[in-house]
DNA sequence: CGGGTGTCGTTGACATGTAAACAATCTACC
DNA sequence: GGTAGATTGTTTACATGTCAACGACACCCG
């Protein structure tokens, strides 16, 4: 068996402390505007759509979400007027989700808090070099090939 | 308001993907061996401990996590004899968590294959330099004075 | 056309987290 | 010592996610 050395451990549990502490504070800021993560993250995808508007399936592919968790929170939200449904025109047993005005507006109060949020969590403290180096690591931590040799 | 730029909206995404797929790999091998994340989380921080043995609130405090969680999460972990509760003799109110063997057990075969986890996920796929990155930026989201300035 | 097969969104059963309230107990201070 | 206030672990009520099963519909192919 092959344990971490120092380096890696320290890199590694640097890394686990990270997530939690960026999204508690991304999120504590979303909350603060009413909004939960799923909630933003719901609307801003939505509002990119032609319309507001997309399939649910379409909808939670593109959000990586399952249907069964999409079309839950969905009904959250249509219960608090952020969003509705729609029978699918091109598809009997679909339906459309659909940005209200009301969510329209909740998604363009909480964008410019969470911009203001994710500089100060995130952006605001580092380099553009620990911007790049983000963005290398990124690329290979998500490379599928990588776990091949083994 | 002061968007991001495309450099800062690259690195942004980046990582919060990064989170979801590094989780999603150390979560599904842990899973493989029949223990959630939170589970090794209890495990190992318990066995830290001397006697393997830690009051709820002390544990709980260690790990971030709530007392309510903790007490819950310990029940589920007691019904399958990974540790047991025993009155704290210091605090009346108290109890002691203690580690089975079952659960000593546990942990021993789960930690080797989270090691290669790690590994498979996570370090083996950067550099040294990458490593070293990781902590610096990790100082710097965690340097609790840095959001003063706003 | 007309079935077999697959996909869509929903739902029931459950797992797991939170927040708040609670009884039991400790602690500090007069 | 005795009491006011904290703290401990649990619990109730609820929020949110998973997985599997489901009815309704679409689609392909003979």
């Amino acid at each position: 068996m092959h344990w971490l050395n120092p380096d890696e451990e320290r890199a590694w549990r640097a890394f686990l402390r990270v997530m939690v502490t960026v999204q508690a504070g991304t999120s504590g800021d979303l909350a603060a505007v009413g909004l939960s993560e799923p909630d933003y993250e719901v609307l801003s995808t939505l509002s990119e759509r032609p319309g507001h508007t997309s399939t649910l399936h379409a909808q939670a592919d593109k959000m990586g979400w399952s249907r069964s968790r999409l079309s839950r929170h969905a009904s959250r939200m249509e219960e608090r007027g952020l969003l509705r449904r729609t029978p699918d025109p091109a598809d009997g047993r679909g339906c459309l989700l659909v940005l209200t005005e009301e969510g329209l507006d909740a998604l363009t109060t909480a964008a410019s808090a969470h911009v203001e949020s994710v500089r100060r969590h995130f952006i605001d403290r580092l380099t553009p070099d620990d911007l790049t180096a983000i963005e290398q690591i990124a690329r290979r931590l998500e490379d599928p090939q990588a776990d091949n040799g083994r």
